[in-house]
DNA sequence: TGTGTATATACGTGTCAACGAATATATTGG
DNA sequence: CCAATATATTCGTTGACACGTATATACACA
């Protein structure tokens, strides 16, 4: 999870992963749509492969790099966990706790 | 987004947050139940708050943390944008690439 | 097999952020 | 105002990581 995160907040990285949203692509398609060298992207391809993002297949002597669905999911799920946050009253919840340690700011 | 994904994804503030998914805290609450000393929690939580994350309250000498929903929210709705990855047939998709890339691996 | 293309790795450098220790600031009650 | 409690900030050090350049590896086709 906290794997997932620090890889995801790397500008570079996130950029590749809007990008491989839309759809597989090659190392030098990605080394054109960004702004970055190649050994850079590379680098990060493998960052995201080691924390499961991402999976390789060989085209030839290019690697077809694509998303790994289940990291997000897992994401997706832990945000969940926060759904009390906005989905209940939090307005209540936060009152009740200002009555608790007395009066407000 | 990037803000909040590299203020998570390091673990002392992972922690506090989701020690502030129960509900408010003390700087002092935090201090006893994260292995850390207290000018640290003092700093992650001021690098939480500068990313917007969570928000104080003052309580005579106390700083009341807690969170806020959201920059949760909009990483949700950012992980929706993933939705096809599961949720529609990409075992086809990755076929259409493969036919247009030429042959597999 | 040798050459060109596509991708990966190695290396040295610079920056950034986390840490511990020490200290400063706020707030309350006496 | 003073002392005590609660929280915040500063400082120096250190480790991790991103970068660019250079080089190495993989693969296909002639």
């Amino acid at each position: 999870m906290q794997l997932t995160l620090s890889t995801i907040s790397e500008p570079n990285r996130f950029n590749i992963i809007e990008l491989l949203k839309q759809g597989p692509r090659s190392v030098s398609d990605l080394v054109e749509l960004l702004n970055i060298g190649q050994p850079q992207v590379s680098r990060h391809l493998r960052i995201l492969n080691e924390a499961g993002l991402v999976k390789v297949r060989k085209n030839a002597q290019q690697r077809i790099y694509s998303l790994e669905a289940r990291p997000f999911q897992e994401l997706d799920e832990w945000l969940d966990s926060f759904s009390r946050l906005w989905e209940e009253r939090l307005d209540n919840f936060e009152d009740y706790m200002s009555d608790l340690n007395g009066k407000e700011s």
